[in-house]
DNA sequence: CGGGAACTTGAGCTCTGTCAAAGCTGGTGG
DNA sequence: CCACCAGCTTTGACAGAGCTCAAGTTCCCG
């Protein structure tokens, strides 16, 4: 196992009023970044690289960690010792909230990239949100999204055939991407076949063919880890729902 | 479609402190029940008979739900018009969390047998936390939970022959029965065969087949919704999965 | 007591997993 | 700077777990 060496980021102080990432933090508002900073948080942002672990299962658990740049991965390890992935995660994301019952965490988050993160002491964060009812809010937003992403996945695994969840998995990318301001024709996994296809219990082999017949039909064209869009409209088909304007083919922003 | 007609509890104004839930609930502390009160949670106690609902998706989100008595299905529909079980829900229970963010309910939730329960604005709610630290604690403990089990199904979803979900989904069921102080050798199913099956990604007849299998290799004895556990280690195998002391055979609760 | 819904059982088929092998590719060391 | 190697990915062949369709059986409720 690789030891995870914590990076402190040098020379950002006062990183929430340059993170940029405010509207996927906890709040939009200039003004909490204030209150925010008076509770001391965030603590220094901190980098690891591909391959380091941000928190493994059984290590006590302190904080609640906003993820700034790049891309983790969580798992969890069955019984039977095989590694399952239980989640994706991108710059804004929160994680760690799995965790506050058992005090302890209950899976592994290992970075996919290089990736910049804050930690945000749970009990500080605990005093803020009784303080700031807007990061309360936000804070619940969160959670009730974790939620119920939770609850769309059981609903793809529940009813989606290898294809669909495959094309599903990649329209979420894109929205994901499309919410960050990112390409919504060009996807560069960063994680593994064999993540996304535990992902999305399927085998890797599974996953892979699901790609080749995906590229064969048109839809896309990948090439490794890079992913092209070529028919955003057939990939939608090909997941059975419906594609937000947020991904149409004009790719325009809707501005409201 | 029925209507769900809402029934107020008649002769319990203080259910808070009688609830006998408390530890289910969101404090175990009685001076907390006397907070929830002062801020008029919960409102007057509902009964819902089987087959009406508490909600509906699509309906705006106001209060969280805490399941008194009885059991709960929660459910989505696909595009397809297909119904996906994503939750079962028993006393002490919340159900509505999921839906913060987007400010209305994004599943229904339909009663299995008769059932009661308490609603928490969630408005007041959230300045309840404000106030009170334990019952802030518990909510997001409560909130860790759902996201914990969530990734637990994932895992099992993604790892699990049909038996080993089918015993691993009556192991859990029973250590539930168990927390509450119900039987660890009898169970009574709420839910449909369908049901049951949506909820671990199998068809009918596959959930149907397994239970027959279990019968016959002696691990327990099925009647329609009644299944009695005959061999509670046997189930741990089957389910591949370590059953806890609060299981153990003599069933003996462990006291501390 | 009858009808319908829920459940079980059976037979056949298909999607996806498993096993095996070959192709790529990026990183490392000579 | 190039060659090699380990790990990742793709492809192929095959088998089997679980799905679908269809027909019984049981049970509940009116």
């Amino acid at each position: 196992m690789r030891s995870a060496k914590i990076i402190p980021l040098a020379g950002h102080e006062d990183m929430c009023s340059e993170c940029g990432l405010t509207a996927q933090c906890l709040s939009k508002d200039p003004a909490d970044s204030d209150e925010l900073h008076a509770f001391e948080i965030p603590a220094t942002p901190r980098v690891l690289r591909r391959g380091e672990h941000l928190f493994r299962t059984g290590q006590p658990f302190e904080s609640i960690i906003v993820l700034r740049s790049g891309a983790v991965k969580t798992y969890m390890i069955s019984l039977g010792g095989k590694e399952q992935v239980v989640g994706f995660h991108l710059p804004g994301d929160l994680l760690g909230i799995d965790s506050v019952e058992s005090g302890e965490h209950m899976c592994n988050a290992v970075a996919l990239d290089t990736c910049s993160f804050c930690t945000l002491p749970f009990d500080k964060l605990m005093r803020l949100c009784a303080r700031s009812r807007t990061i309360q809010y936000r804070l619940f937003s969160r959670v009730s999204r974790t939620i119920l992403h939770g609850e769309n996945m059981l609903l793809t695994l529940g009813q989606k055939s290898a294809e669909q969840r495959v094309a599903a998995f990649l329209l979420r990318l894109l929205r994901r991407q499309a919410e960050r301001g990112y390409s919504t024709t060009e996807i560069n996994l960063p994680m593994a076949r064999a993540d996304l296809a535990s992902y999305l219990a399927l085998a890797v082999e599974t996953a892979s063919r699901v790609l080749t017949r995906l590229q064969e039909a048109g839809v896309l064209s990948v090439r490794r880890s890079q992913v092209q869009i070529l028919d955003i409209e057939a990939l939608g088909q090909a997941a059975e729902e419906r594609i937000d304007d947020l991904l149409r083919s004009d790719h325009q922003r809707q501005v409201r």
